[in-house]
RNA sequence: GGGAGCUUAGCUCAGCUGGUUUAGAGCAUCUGCCUUACAAGCAGAGGGUCUGGGGUUCGAAUCCCUAAGCUCCCACCA
């Protein structure tokens, strides 16, 4: 135990306890009799860094499986990281370049030697800032998707699905990023509206002196034009049956087709094709069997087949066809004009349409069963709004293109014959074999035999990442798959509900025949308290280790979740943190105050002591109960607020209030022992949220021995409890509430203690006495009176209809009182119209159920009582003129 | 263009199948206190016609319609 000082410093405590936990291996787990819990990391880029996002996520991940392991479960969580192919290799190539290296003049082994050191120096940086958070990871189960067996099970099941015939070859037009110099899938595109240009260009009708003008936002693309298509019902164009037109700049005679396709209340009715460079054009190329012109590079700069502006890149191009066009006669307008245009998730590039040769995996088939689970809630999304998403985008989905023109991956295990053959298969022996045995009349060695240039999407190996961190792809009936999954939920964030979620789904289902996880719990996005999505380059986005530095990681934990139920963003505010701080510093001072108490073995428990226990002890059952169904339906942010009010109204402000002894006398050793006990309670319940502060305090509390911890402690037995008691101690703490409301605008200092008269018949049960015991520590009273008239005085208030009195020396202003009762009066008057109404009124009586009325009937005599006494004591406050 | 969601106190949000709701919480605010655990605190107080308008019902923050504002997702409109 540190020195105690009355403020907590996270900072001498955190460390030492996350080395303690690690040095006993506390995040462990083996396969045992116990159920397993298990959830698997979204796994964080190689190159990532901590942000704000990750501490929200991963956070709940360890709110979860702590709270899973002192629920009984065998709980684990798979910590590990993601290779992040575009990523990763983007910044290993800027990292060369800073070093004068050109990616294109080295090998591909070369190249991958440098990346491999790259990631043995950075890759783990993240997982470390992990632990800061608290994260109770079982690190000896660290994966990363280019493990050796990982890659291998990726290979395997690439062969596989290519052997079922879900994974072709195929030319398609790809969403090309010509500065990563890469295909990219649909999903790697964003669309983002942009200001731009349509011009309006004319193209000559071949053999007249007719033109005919289209409107395009690519004139560049002019140079690639095969074809020119209106509507075949409009009206404008029917005279160019049969006619070819001359595209400007190359002179080129394309023909002009009729096609539905056309909006012709777009522009000039009139589309200019380029089947290479847009997917509407290459389809309406597939449709008229059109010549396929591809001008541009993969770069983005124009090639040869443009003619003119040969590498000049295509943006530069823009401008330089724009001129050329007015120069000759051809540029008919051009007006501003908002289009979405696709830019690349990684790169941020305009996306280029382009042509190419990719793989891909047939989506159908493996898409039907898991849009079914999560239709029918065999997999729960947290929340279910975004079943709907999931819905749509299930039903349409397209095939995935898997191809990346990249060397950091999980390279493509098609192995090329030197005539273009091709066998896919696990490596180049297997290859060799199956491809003698395809092409026995082929001549050829091994030596000739050429892997694949390409590697996999990421995703391709993320979607297998529940299965493959427990070897269940290659090794599909071992132990650790059958009992760690399925897994208990997957914690993540709706932007890759499509990229990596449902994929999860399909795979879980394809290889495992059993859906991935249970739960899906979709995290909000952390923004600034200006509603701004947190990024670097808006500089809004705090550091994660500085916040913990300066608030500690339990504070922050507290921040983080103290606001944020599953799917809402999360407006950051470091006020948050602050106040998660401020509750450690609650906590801990607590423990300073419990812990200064000198123990008598001779006192006697008060009764004000023992009630106070017995109330705290069922709070805590109640509470229990409470956070049982907060966790069941992922309210975390509810859960932790459910906490905090319990230690601090009930535990702080009143228990310890009630039974802490009077200045420098000892506490007995009753209630000593039970506060401990109740303190330990609290303790667990809050540990899922606060590891490390109440792990040093659980320690501090109790002689323990090395080797025990809290965080393998079950969490505290629910006894149960009494409603009715618990009731009549939240009435009684409302007597208090307006005891104290006289103390504070009399100004009578707690030390000056009051007697209380109850204008009632005197009720010495147990329980009232036990009550009164406790009301008389908390109010400092000196006695409490029944009695059946009032006195002189005194300041009186109304509560359930008993009237309680205070003697009161300085008696106040008269006129004052008199206003508050009367305003009490009114109101109680007009609730008093309400009800009755609602009585009065038969179709009430006789449609509303018993009970409902029943309530009503209550509260009307309840407030014709209040009433009662409320006109009784405007009475006599009026008629005594001059009261004491 | 299609779809989903949101709008409750100054801020962030609860409010489950309509009925103990003339609406709760935390934070912030205000007032009084450096009271012998904690000023990173204690005690107390104020603050909302539940976005507007209609409707259904004995009864609506809750269900329906409608208007406005905001947010997100999907889609190949040059």
């Amino acid at each position: 135990m540190s020195e105690i000082v009355s403020k907590y410093d996270p900072r001498s405590i955190e460390d030492k306890w996350y080395a303690y936990w690690i040095e006993h291996d506390f995040f462990g787990s083996v396969p045992d009799e116990r159920p397993s819990y298990t959830i698997v990391i979204p796994p964080p880029n190689v190159t990532g860094v901590l942000h704000m996002g990750h501490m929200l996520n991963n956070t709940i991940q360890d709110i979860l499986t702590r709270r899973a392991r002192m629920k009984g479960f065998n709980a684990l969580w798979v910590p590990g990281t993601d290779h992040a192919s575009i990523a990763t290799e983007a910044k290993v190539v800027a990292l060369l370049k800073e070093k004068g290296l050109d990616k294109n003049k080295l090998s591909r082994e070369e190249f991958l030697e440098h990346a491999w050191e790259w990631r043995e120096k950075h890759g783990g940086i993240i997982l470390k800032q992990l632990c800061k958070l608290g994260a109770s990871c079982d690190w000896k189960r660290t994966k990363f998707t280019m493990d050796p067996e990982m890659s291998e099970a990726v290979i395997d099941v690439f062969v596989a699905l290519y052997r079922e015939g879900l994974i072709y070859r195929g030319v398609r037009m790809v969403n090309w990023d010509p500065k990563a110099l890469t295909a990219i899938s649909d999903e790697e595109v964003i669309y983002k509206e942009v200001d731009s240009k349509l011009y309006h260009v004319r193209y000559k009708v071949d053999e007249t002196d007719d033109y005919v003008t289209v409107a395009t936002t690519r004139p560049e693309t002019i140079l690639g034009d095969t074809a020119v298509c209106v509507h075949p019902d409009d009206p404008r164009y029917r005279h160019l049956k049969n006619r070819e037109l001359i595209v400007p700049l190359v002179d080129r005679k394309v023909p002009v087709i009729f096609d539905e396709y056309v909006d012709m209340t777009f522009g000039t009715g009139a589309l200019k094709v380029t089947p290479a460079h847009d997917i509407n054009d290459y389809n309406l190329g597939l449709k008229y069997k059109l010549q396929v012109i591809n001008i541009f590079n993969d770069n983005g700069t124009l090639n040869e087949a443009a003619g003119i502006l040969v590498g000049m890149d295509r943006f530069a191009a823009r401008d330089a066809i724009t001129i050329l066009l007015e120069q000759a006669g051809n540029l008919v307008k051009v007006e501003p004009y908002q289009n979405k245009m696709g830019f690349s998730e990684r790169t941020n590039e305009v996306i280029e349409p382009k042509l190419s040769m990719q793989w891909f995996c047939k989506m159908d088939t493996l898409a039907k069963p898991a849009l079914e689970k999560v239709m029918n809630d065999e997999i729960r999304f947290f929340p279910d709004k975004f079943k709907n998403t999931y819905f749509h985008w299930m039903s349409n989905v397209k095939d995935w293109c898997i191809s990346r023109q990249l060397w950091w991956g999980q390279r493509i295990p098609a192995y090329y014959l030197p005539n273009g053959e091709f066998v896919v298969a696990k490596n180049i022996d297997e290859a060799y074999d199956l491809a003698r045995e395809q092409f026995p009349r082929l001549d050829f060695q091994k030596t000739d035999i050429k892997q694949d240039e390409d590697v996999m999407d990421t995703w391709f190996s993320s979607w297998l990442w529940p299965l493959s961190v427990f070897d269940g792809i290659r090794n599909p009936e071992n132990e650790d798959i059958n009992y760690y999954y399925p897994t208990a939920v997957l914690v993540t964030a709706p932007e890759i509900i499509f990229f990596w979620v449902a994929r999860m789904i399909m795979a879980g289902l394809k290889w495992k025949q059993a859906i991935p996880f249970r739960d899906v719990y979709f995290t909000g996005i952390v923004r600034d308290h200006l509603h701004r999505k947190m990024s670097k380059s808006l500089g809004n986005s705090p550091d994660p280790l500085d916040l913990i530095q300066k608030y500690g990681a339990d504070g922050v934990r507290f921040g983080m979740l103290c606001s944020s139920p599953a799917g809402n963003d999360l407006l950051y505010d470091e006020n948050l943190c602050e106040q998660g701080r401020n509750f450690n510093n609650k906590i801990w001072n607590a423990f300073r105050l419990v812990k200064g108490w000198n123990i008598s073995h001779e006192v006697e428990q008060p009764l004000h002591s023992t009630t106070a226990i017995k109330w705290m002890q069922q709070r805590i059952a109640q509470t229990s109960t409470d956070l049982d169904i907060h966790f069941e339906k992922y309210r975390l942010s509810e859960a932790l607020m459910t906490i905090y009010k319990l230690i601090w109204d009930d535990f702080c402000s009143c228990f310890l209030e009630v039974v802490k002894p009077a200045y420098q006398k000892p506490v007995d050793k009753d209630t000593y022992r039970d506060v401990i006990d109740i303190f330990e309670k609290l303790l667990l319940l809050l540990h899922p949220f606060m590891p490390f502060i109440t792990e040093e305090l659980w320690q501090g509390l109790k002689a323990r021995t090395i080797g025990e911890t809290i965080m393998l402690q079950p969490t505290p037995a629910n006894p149960g409890f009494s409603p009715d008691f618990l009731s009549r101690f939240e009435q009684m703490l409302k007597v208090v509430e307006n005891i104290r409301r006289i103390r504070a605008t009399k100004n009578i200092s707690p030390k000056n203690a009051l007697e209380l008269t109850i204008l009632q018949a005197k009720d010495d049960t147990d329980m009232q006495c036990s009550l009164n015991a406790v009301m008389s520590k908390l109010c400092n009273l000196s006695s409490i009176r029944y009695d059946n008239k009032k006195s002189e005085g005194c300041l009186s208030f109304i509560l359930q209809n008993i009237e309680y009195l205070i003697p009161v020396a300085d008696h106040g202003n008269r006129e004052e009182e008199l206003k508050k009762l009367q305003a009490e009066l009114d109101y109680a008057k007009k609730f008093l119209d309400s009800v009755t109404r609602k009585l009065s009124n038969e179709k009430f009586v006789t449609g509303a159920p018993e009970h409902v009325v029943n309530i009503e009937r209550k509260k009307q005599s309840d407030a014709e009582a209040k009433i009662k006494l409320l006109t009784k004591q405007i009475a006599d406050l009026s008629t005594c003129p001059s009261q004491i």
